[in-house]
DNA sequence: CATCTGTCGGAAAGCGCTTTCCAAATGTCC
DNA sequence: GGACATTTGGAAAGCGCTTTCCGACAGATG
């Protein structure tokens, strides 16, 4: 006699469709319309028994089992570039939010930095048959690098996955434009309106976009405000809090000329505070000091941290529905974020 | 005629294994196991031939489809109370360079401070089959709902699956658990050894465990030091940078009688700060100021903040290794970490 | 040369689910 | 009441992979 479905262990592992079925005395078919999600309806009394069944032996669906029947999943790929630096994780957020009101799963990959690995990552999420993915990362000059990860882009793409990159355009995507330059521009205008006219900029990474745009944003405000760039001092370095402390200390120990510094992100411009704080140079007496990206964390900073805001959580929900919105066909978009100049007390009128 | 296998578009999605199988001219089994590890050999000249068409093809596995057939997957789940905490970014870094090495793949999961989700995504990661669960929120005394993630816990490590937890014992499970009274006393003897004897504590919500323990902790060390604990000022908050600030507010407006403020976490002593700061009370010449964690973000604050340091990314990495080393069958293990005190500039020496 | 052992490749049976197709049951209309 | 459309439930064919068998073959042994 054979009572193991009975009787026995109640098998290891969760329940699975058959037992269900088995249970509620339905068919297979008639089991998984009730319970995952059909076009077709399941008459009252059947479906009441299914759902008796299914709570009884607490089953959830294996989302794989349905991945791979379905051919499709509920997965949205994240490629974010640190999970350690506020900027990334705030945008992080700002997808995930959108994707969990869409009832998506969001999978995080932090690249750790590292461009090779961001490659890999959204490969893995094309095996996956992710839905979409979104790529948060940082434009190199590398235009190797960034010719391979376009390709992998549009292989994703072609298999059906929506594709949405922050800040890296010309990848043939949808993508949300930091308006860098212009935000740039505009703080140059800002400090050359308090009254500044010589200016140290800690301009990062010499092959990062990102970096790249702010910089000659600055310079183009300081041009349009008639202020001379030929003597800027330009120093550059990792685009990281020690990259900004580094920089101001080279800064100090060349002899420093400025009244006023740009760091070309807020986590620089605090290392670079601390470096001038080590060096005994106050801010904003002896030099005023500006960032870029208005990092929430950053706020209880003193002197309070003359910025460009931008609503990073925003951006990443922009991202998410841009990549999820729309019909597949539709020609890549762009949406551009600008951001707003925040003057603060780490940057001071001059008389 | 039927040419559409070799004409025709290249079918939409990436590549098949069947289809790697018959460019090369071998079997789906001769195939699966050259590609996608088996622990039986493969004949060097059609190993050779079933790389070349895998190669040309582009071919990814789909994990899905792996991890139905295996019946077990590589995703290791990550649940974290609040992605936009550094707390837990923190320990989330150090979750996913332990998996990255043993090439497991992290999903994250941000509960943004609600219990009910916690237990609704380990219920969704058993019914993927997640290898292991992480989960690093925060203990509430809320019997009810412990009792039920507890009982969730059970059921995915029934199904096979490894669990550790963070901060969180009395689960049944592995756990790496922070000595967070043993380092609130600690820091509470180092303050009194600097001659404070009025204290304010900022105790966070009273529901939740973490804070507790660390108010009582705190409590203990000004016992042992001699301070009577009698008049010590305590309020409860939100454990954030504003429920710091509202706190802290809030004690200033009372009549703020003590010399030295305990906050139960970095975050909330950097939103004292700030309170501080908009009401004219100097730190740490009108008050010192204390935390807990040691978030590294924060360390450029001015003044530099007392608190007790934690190796987060360290805990992180032990949390991973916890769950994935050992059989499954050993009992649930506890990793105890011990804090470390740090007096910096926001903590002052009374005369 | 017949037999045995060991290696290697392939056929086919799943893994847990969705979905198409079919058949039975029900309702509708003249 | 018969011809017809309309539901509603179930059988079974996949989805892309792994893995268990099984058979073929090569070399070793007596």
């Amino acid at each position: 006699m054979d009572e193991r479905k009975s009787v026995g262990p109640p098998r290891s592992g969760p329940a699975r469709l058959t037992e269900v079925a088995d249970q509620a005395g339905v068919s297979l078919a008639t089991a998984s319309r009730v319970l995952n999600g059909s076009d077709r309806t399941v008459g009252e009394r059947l479906s009441r028994r299914v759902l008796a069944a299914a709570a009884q032996l607490g089953y959830r669906a294996n989302p794989h089992a349905q991945a791979i029947a379905r051919g499709a999943t509920n997965i949205v790929g994240l490629v974010v570039h640190d999970l350690a630096d506020p900027y990334y994780y705030t945008i992080a957020d700002g997808v995930m939010r959108e994707c969990e009101q869409r009832s998506l799963v969001v999978v995080l990959a932090s690249t750790r930095r590292d461009s090779e690995r961001e490659i890999e990552y959204v490969s893995a999420f094309r095996a996956q048959r992710a839905r979409a993915v979104i790529v948060v990362g940082s434009r190199t000059t590398d235009v190797e690098l960034t010719a391979r990860l376009a390709k992998e882009l549009t292989s994703f793409a072609e298999a059906g996955g929506r594709v949405a990159c922050v800040t890296q355009d010309r990848l043939g995507a949808n993508t949300v434009v930091v308006q860098n330059r212009a935000g740039a521009t505009e703080l140059a205008l800002a400090l050359a309106r308090l009254g500044h006219r010589r200016f140290a900029v800690l301009a990062g990474p010499a092959d990062l976009l990102t970096a790249r745009e702010r910089h000659t944003g600055f310079i183009d405000g300081l041009t349009r405000a008639g202020v001379p760039t030929g003597d800027v001092q330009v120093v550059h370095s990792a685009f990281s809090r020690d990259g900004g402390y580094a920089a101001a200390q080279q800064l100090v120990d060349d002899g420093l000329d400025a009244t006023c510094v740009f760091a070309c992100n807020d986590v620089m411009a605090v290392g670079a505070m601390a470096a001038f704080r080590d060096r005994r140079v106050r801010v904003p007496d002896d030099v005023s000091v500006a960032g870029f990206d208005d990092i929430k964390t950053l706020r209880d900073l003193v002197p309070q941290l003359t910025t460009v805001h931008l609503d990073l959580e925003d951006l990443g929900e922009r991202a998410a529905a841009l990549a999820l919105d729309g019909a597949p066909e539709d020609p890549a978009q762009t949406v551009r974020v600008r951001g707003q100049v925040v003057l603060r007390d780490s940057t001071r009128r001059l008389p």
